[in-house]
RNA sequence: CGGGGUAUAGCGCAGUCCGGUUAGCGCACCUGCUUUGGGAGCAGGGGGUCGCAGGUUCGAAUCCUGCUACCCCGACCA
């Protein structure tokens, strides 16, 4: 029985209910596009070349946007001593139950059985945990780092792998392993940390916006669902196309938590000494899994083309060899007009795969824009370009052509969000009796902006009754007077509810 | 950890109820010819410890027992 295939078909069903032949496409879609595919390794997965192309491209985008607004690079360790992880109390609770344990260091032949066995004498005096999140072991060394306030702020992100041992895995966006940036951050002042955490707020809802094309709401989380050992945790929250919430991104304000938990102060201008204030904040693989379901059709996925790996795939059309050398002679020429302009072109002559083979193919990798070229192009000067939004064919003249491409992937981009933001609009309502609340719930679908009396015994009952959660509070919103649509008594602003991931 | 399911070729599956020659089908793969503007056609070919370990039987993919792995629904989840 095949792993991958029966979990991506279910991921498929998620993301496109209406599709009669989802499975079919998905299938073919993880496996020859290369997204990625289960390994024998529990809930972990393989992101091959394709799809580990498009992480970079948000990797690199991301990166540019942390590095524009004073931020570096470091690198600390995978293991975390257990003593680290247990010194703030909240911290451990949250995550204890969902870590990974080292507990020896060696392994040995098996002389009764064969093969090979731990050596029990190689137990290590103290388990390291393999992290899950790394505050704790980079406030352990910030302690080091920081004795001023000369040396504040400290505006750190780390690339990497971080491993939570779930009880249950979805692929992307839930899995035992996955790869992810976290930022962590120290201050002088709680206002410059919180100011921290909301400028990275907003660099997630625009990257999530304007570059994968994917509405969200920013908001605050409520107490339940904030991060183990946050103080505030504010979120970014998309909506899929099944109606199920996705949280694509948080930034927490730590306030002095960790820093009294691993003794960090700084003796400020006036001599005294105080804990430093903190932030942090990460987004992970799971904005791959955002993006194959916000914007993939029956045909597969569908790119944005600010993230695509490559924006254009040129497929010739021809018969004899003597015929694709000429076009090839033509693609280079078109090839160099569209890199001028900065647009990434591959171009497929692979002769092994006929044309119609390949439309397919790049539709189901979701290349943002395809050029094909043959004998009649040729004669006439032109190529047929195929937008892969909306799936329209158009023959243009290869004279310009390179504008008129760049225009059409600005475009792309541009619809694509479009077509994301009608969905959530026609998918987000309003609601103000706890009859009408339910009965959207049991559909499970979209968001539901609603009243709430802002106390953790009516989210949980909401949650236990409806499966409904708090996604966030959203920001920016004006005070609204209404009642909870639970308990009846006061509330002062709406609160964002769904059913999540 | 509870409830339900599944395990047969690289992938997707049929066959199991009711045991019986050489275990099939589709896709993929290999060879050849014809094809090439939307996943080509024909002909031939290769590939299997039927999840593992026992048992029943003249005979087991099929029946029995045990085990393992995976999937789904819960519990859990920044």
């Amino acid at each position: 029985m095949n792993k991958t295939c029966t979990k991506l078909t279910k991921m498929a069903k998620e993301l496109t209910p209406r599709s009669e032949n989802y499975s079919q496409w998905y299938q073919d879609l993880v496996i020859k596009a290369d997204l990625a595919e289960n390994s024998a390794v529990r809930g972990c997965m393989v992101i091959k070349p394709y799809g580990y192309a498009i992480w970079e491209k948000m990797q690199a985008e991301l990166d540019r946007m942390f590095k524009e607004t004073g931020h570096v690079n470091a690198y600390f360790p995978i293991f975390i001593p257990k003593s680290f992880f247990s010194k703030e109390a909240k911290h451990v609770e949250g995550f204890a139950k969902e870590c990974a344990v080292v507990t020896h260091y060696r392994l040995k032949n098996d002389p009764e059985n064969g093969g090979i066995v731990v050596d029990p004498e190689a137990k290590l005096e103290e388990e390291l945990i393999v992290r899950p999140t790394s505050e704790t072991i980079i406030w352990n060394t910030y302690r080091n780092w920081i004795q001023s306030y000369r040396d504040l702020p400290i505006l750190i992100n780390q690339w990497a792998n971080v491993v939570r041992w779930e009880m249950r895995t979805r692929l992307f966006l839930r899995t035992a392993e996955f790869l992810w940036q976290e930022g962590h951050t120290a201050h002088a002042t709680k206002e410059e940390a919180i100011e921290e955490t909301k400028k990275i707020l907003d660099i997630y809802a625009d990257f999530a916006e304007n570059y994968l094309a994917i509405p969200v709401i920013k908001g605050t989380k409520s107490a339940n669902e904030r991060f183990a050992g946050a103080l505030e945790t504010y979120s970014i929250e998309a909506l899929m196309q099944d109606g199920k919430a996705l949280q694509a991104g948080t930034s927490h304000f730590l306030g002095q938590n960790f820093a009294k938990a691993f003794d960090v102060k700084f003796t400020g201008k006036d001599g005294t000494e105080e804990y430093v204030w903190a932030s942090s904040w990460g987004v992970s693989t799971r904005l791959m899994g955002a993006l194959i379901m916000a914007h993939s059709d029956d045909r597969g996925l569908v790119l944005p083309p600010k993230l695509a790996p490559f924006q254009v795939i040129i497929v010739p059309v021809y018969k004899k060899n003597e015929e694709l050398d000429e076009i090839s002679k033509k693609v280079r020429e078109i090839t160099g007009k569209l890199v001028s302009v900065g647009i990434s072109v591959k171009y497929d002559n692979d002769d092994n795969k006929k044309p119609g083979w390949k439309f397919a193919e790049y539709e189901l990798k979701g290349v943002p824009v395809r050029i094909a070229l043959g004998p009649r192009d040729l004669m006439n000067e032109t190529v047929e370009i195929a937008r892969r939004d909306t799936l329209e064919k158009i023959v243009v003249k290869t004279d310009g052509i390179e504008i008129y491409v760049k225009n059409i992937l600005e475009e792309i981009q541009k619809n694509i969000f479009k077509k994301a933001l009608e969905f959530r609009n026609q998918n987000t309502c309003r609601v103000d009796s706890w009859e009408e609340f339910k009965k959207i719930m049991k559909k499970g679908k979209g968001l539901v902006s609603a009243h709430w009396d802002g106390s953790p015994e009516t989210e949980e009952r909401i949650k236990n009754e409806t499966k409904a959660t708090i996604r966030c509070i959203p920001l920016n919103q004006d005070f609204e007077e209404g009642v909870c649509i639970y308990s009846g008594k006061l509330s002062r602003k709406r609160v964002i509810f769904a059913k999540a991931y």
